[in-house]
DNA sequence: GGTATCGATATGTCTATACATATAATCGTG
DNA sequence: CACGATTATATGTATAGACATATCGATACC
């Protein structure tokens, strides 16, 4: 009773399952266009009847779909193809030390400066907070190979990550002790080019005026800023890399 | 050049459903580090005697975590806690055209270049395509409030795209387009920097050297290429953000 | 006309069970 | 010991049935 079903011919991986065929039935169905964003999928009790199986194995199918946010479901009204969604990428960026090491290469790490202070106006717009309080304030430089990789420049917010106070910075790079010692919630990164200056032309030993590219990056939990850092890599020699799948 | 950026927001108001409470559970312990990468999870039949339910029901919680890539399931051995993405980001990118409208700005389109030609070897490589075949290549320019916001450097592949050919690009910004009537299965992004050069420059009505910043995007259907293109955009005064939420 | 109620309906969750399948661990044999 | 065969086990898929829940539409009421 059950109806044959395209295979997908370009790869013959894995073994179908009957909802894995469902899926790629419906996925290639939305994907060729022939059900277009808006278009009602058939109700369950239809796919059940049409592929000869139980309502929990159409349902399974549906739901990666859905987790996949290529369809839309609603109670009492139906299942639905979705508008067709930008181009949406997963940007997926592990602290310096372990990218480096994750490429195989040996990582260097040299503390360039690291104080703490009270907050002062720059410190203060650049967390976005409004109160005075005190700072850690972190210039480091980071390597691979022993050829530098990138400067970083750090304020964490003392009153927000107290622990901070005790972590040895000229051991352990900043960015790898929060990872493991704060859990954050939210985060921005604001991606940007410029020119080296004298400063991070030496650092970075290249010329100055060369492109560089530039990660803001701001970090809180719940509303409350725990460190803001901005990281200057080589432009031409460092890429930020995403790749997704969309439909 | 705000590439808007929103992460899930269809969380918040759920109802918590048995599985959601297990699933969120166990990306809390996952996301805190109390079970760290590699971290072995208790098996299902532990977890069903933990929350006291059915197998089926936890293991809808830990199918969801695993299409997250949150997690790793292997038969026999157990489910393990992922190397986590320590920071990832959804950029949602729309078409350049929908993204300065929605910023309620004017939209201004230049076509540059326009041409039809057998893929030589440069073309060939930059798609990464083995036979020779036709190709579009177009140079355009975008702007905002008649001021220039991004320049583009395109191909397309007309053998995988031959709806191309009666496009015309002249009117519609050949990105626009594609997105319009061309599904795709897969896209990679590459973003670094670069210095203005005479070229760049003239078009973007800035100083050659100045730095710009670069995003590099191929796209495929189903590993077939489509289209590669190169967007630059003057790096002082566009930034890409990106808002997310992590743990 | 406007509004409250209510029933029908499609999806959402959960259960208990069954068998399939991949593979880590063990056993047996040369 | 080396190595292939066997077994035990955790996950993977599928089922039928049950009840929950959101909501579209119609009906009734003001």
């Amino acid at each position: 009773m059950s109806l044959s079903i395209d295979r997908d011919k370009r790869q013959a991986a894995d073994k179908p399952t009957l909802y894995k065929q469902i899926r790629l039935d419906i996925e290639r169905r939305i994907l060729t266009g022939e059900w277009p964003p808006g278009h009602r999928i058939p109700f369950e009790h239809e796919l059940m009847a049409r592929y000869g199986c139980a309502r929990m194995t159409v349902s399974k199918a549906l739901s990666e779909l859905a987790q996949a946010d290529l369809i839309e479901r609603r109670r009492r009204a139906g299942t639905f193809v979705r508008r067709p969604q930008f181009l949406s990428a997963v940007l997926q960026i592990a602290d310096i030390r372990a990218e480096i090491t994750a490429l195989g290469r040996s990582y260097g790490y040299q503390l360039i400066q690291c104080s703490r202070r009270a907050a002062n106006a720059a410190d203060r717009a650049r967390l976005g907070v409004r109160k005075t309080g005190k700072v850690i304030a972190i210039a480091c430089r980071h390597s691979a190979d022993d050829v530098p990789f990138a400067i970083e420049d750090r304020l964490i917010d003392l009153d927000a990550v107290p622990e901070a106070a005790t972590a040895d910075f000229a051991i352990e790079p900043p960015g790898t002790w929060l990872l493991h010692h704060v859990p954050w919630t939210e985060a921005e990164h604001s991606i940007s080019a410029i020119v080296a200056d004298d400063r991070a032309a030496a650092a970075l030993d290249i010329a100055i005026g060369a492109p560089c590219l530039v990660i803001d990056r701001h970090t809180w939990r719940s509303a409350r800023t725990l460190t803001a850092v901005r990281l200057i890599y080589p432009g031409e020699s460092h890429k930020l890399v995403a790749r997704f799948k969309g439909g």
